[in-house]
DNA sequence: CTTGACATCCAAAACGTTTTGGATTACAAT
DNA sequence: ATTGTAATCCAAAACGTTTTGGATGTCAAG
């Protein structure tokens, strides 16, 4: 059903290779010859076979995207937007997206590994990275591209990208304090993420730059769900002694604590939200031609 | 680098048709010989070549997956989480989610077209769908398995699966009614959009039902976004003669609007969601053994 | 000893493309 | 006439797998 290069080939009287070679342009093939075969060539509305140009030509044209999910359902909404981003611009390069969802644990390394021997993708992007992450030294081992889409603990080696979180904690924390405030608190991420560890950093250096001190019963640990926010909010708001602002790792616990500030007839003060990137200066994927 | 069959095949001086059939489970291969093969080819860290057996099977395990796009960075939360529960599903039947991101308008016809003839997926998934949509038209024309997420006007001859939005428009509504408010605005979606046709029906029915008339003023249409949902509700609250209650089209929509709400010092009502599912009934995608 | 049945193995073809390494022709220069 | 050169074309190999259609050997039944 399905036109093939051979169809082609037998419909004006030619082999498969000059029609291969007429289709990509090669300069051994006469300009009517070319003409005759570009133009059956749309009228029998032929389309290369994917597979069988990948697996001549050894590369897939694909990136790998895999989606940490926690739970079956749950996908944080961020990565919706980035998808979008990444699935524009590599459309536009003429590359496919190939998405997995997995929670982090044991079998998240046996889906790299499946993706990575199985020669699916050229280069994969990871996001979401861990202080000390198995993905990133898998990859490295394995040689296969990648761009990280947030840092390491030793983030040398490796192309990245991330967003500035320490200035805007900084950022955040000067406004807070601007405003008048001296207790603050801080609802966390789990801190065998990077990025927990890079914004707490900088909360504390930033609080004691300004002579304040970190009230640890005011700092709590999220899992970046909304659900989470809106408890620790209440725990936080609940307490004798409560802090008069409050700080929070993510949108998604942010939106949490919001609801829970407005159910209880609490005011949320205003939002502040930076989106400040800094990159690791390396080259990125390599992309042909 | 990679290990092939053949590896394995010189390392236990077999062929490649044994390696290959002891791996697969044929009985032609005898016990003790299926085992040098499971043992070395774990050993060496055989993956079997995507792309090949792609090739050779002429089936991809993967399904496609477009999301529509409104610009370049936009993607509605709602299909990430779509999209996690596809991907982990497609994970553990073995299948790859390929998505591609592209705006409703002519190239997204060329997208599709792509997808289909180029053979890089063996079924796709149709979300969002029009009331004439020329997507389902393509792939009932090429003869491409799918599943729509949403209905069509003729919504018949193929596999769907959809929110029973009609019945969530009526429950909402006669909450409304119940709490007392006659005047009721809406806040739509595209007309172009099935889903609402669909809800605008049910509107007017429920309505009508309930001797109660719909003012065309408050009637608007938003592209979903959180952006129009915030305006809209804006221009209807500030108009002379305005609704005491307003039902929207989308999540998106309504979120926008709850903030301008709360940004005037209105205080919304409580929401009120609905996700009754229904179902074409008819065989959806095959799925093989 | 022959025949058949069974167990075990494998060479070659096939999937659809691109690349390699010529083959053929025409024509100009010697 | 011979040689060289350029312009066109193509058969065969290759990518890595699975499937097809035997081939070979062993052993029991006749």
């Amino acid at each position: 059903m399905p036109v093939r290069l051979k169809d082609i080939a037998a419909q004006l009287d030619l082999s498969v290779t000059t029609v291969s070679r007429a289709l990509a342009g090669y300069s051994d093939v006469s300009p009517q010859t070319r003409e005759r075969v570009l133009a059956t060539a749309a009228a029998m509305g032929y389309v290369p076979d994917a597979t069988a140009q990948r697996l001549q030509k050894q590369r897939t044209n694909t990136i790998g995207f895999i989606v940490p999910t926690f739970g079956p359902r749950f996908s944080d909404p961020f990565f919706s937007e980035l998808m979008a981003g990444i699935g524009n611009e590599a459309a536009r390069r003429n590359y496919d997206v190939l998405i997995s969802t997995v929670a982090p644990g044991p079998e998240e390394s046996e889906v790299y590994n499946r993706h990575i021997k199985s020669r699916r993708v050229d280069g994969m992007l990871v996001v979401r990275t861990r202080r000390d992450d198995p993905r990133i030294s898998k990859l490295l081992e394995a040689g296969l591209p990648f761009v990280a889409f947030g840092r390491t603990e030793t983030s040398s080696g490796y192309p990245w990208i991330d967003t500035d979180g320490a200035t805007g904690v900084e950022l955040a924390v000067q406004h807070l304090i601007a405003l008048g405030h001296r207790n603050i608190g801080f609802v966390r991420s789990p801190e065998f993420l990077m990025f927990s560890a890079l914004r707490w950093d900088a909360f504390r250096q930033v609080m004691s730059a300004n002579d304040l001190t970190v009230n640890p019963q005011w700092v709590l640990h999220g899992d970046l769900t909304q659900g989470t926010g809106k408890a620790l909010t209440g725990r936080l708001l609940g307490m004798g002694q409560r802090p008069t602002a409050l700080l929070y790792d993510n949108d998604l616990m942010a939106l949490g604590g919001m609801a829970r500030c407005r159910k209880e007839a609490w005011l949320p003060a205003a939002t502040f939200r930076l989106s400040v990137l800094t990159t690791s200066g390396q080259p990125s994927m390599l992309i042909p031609r």
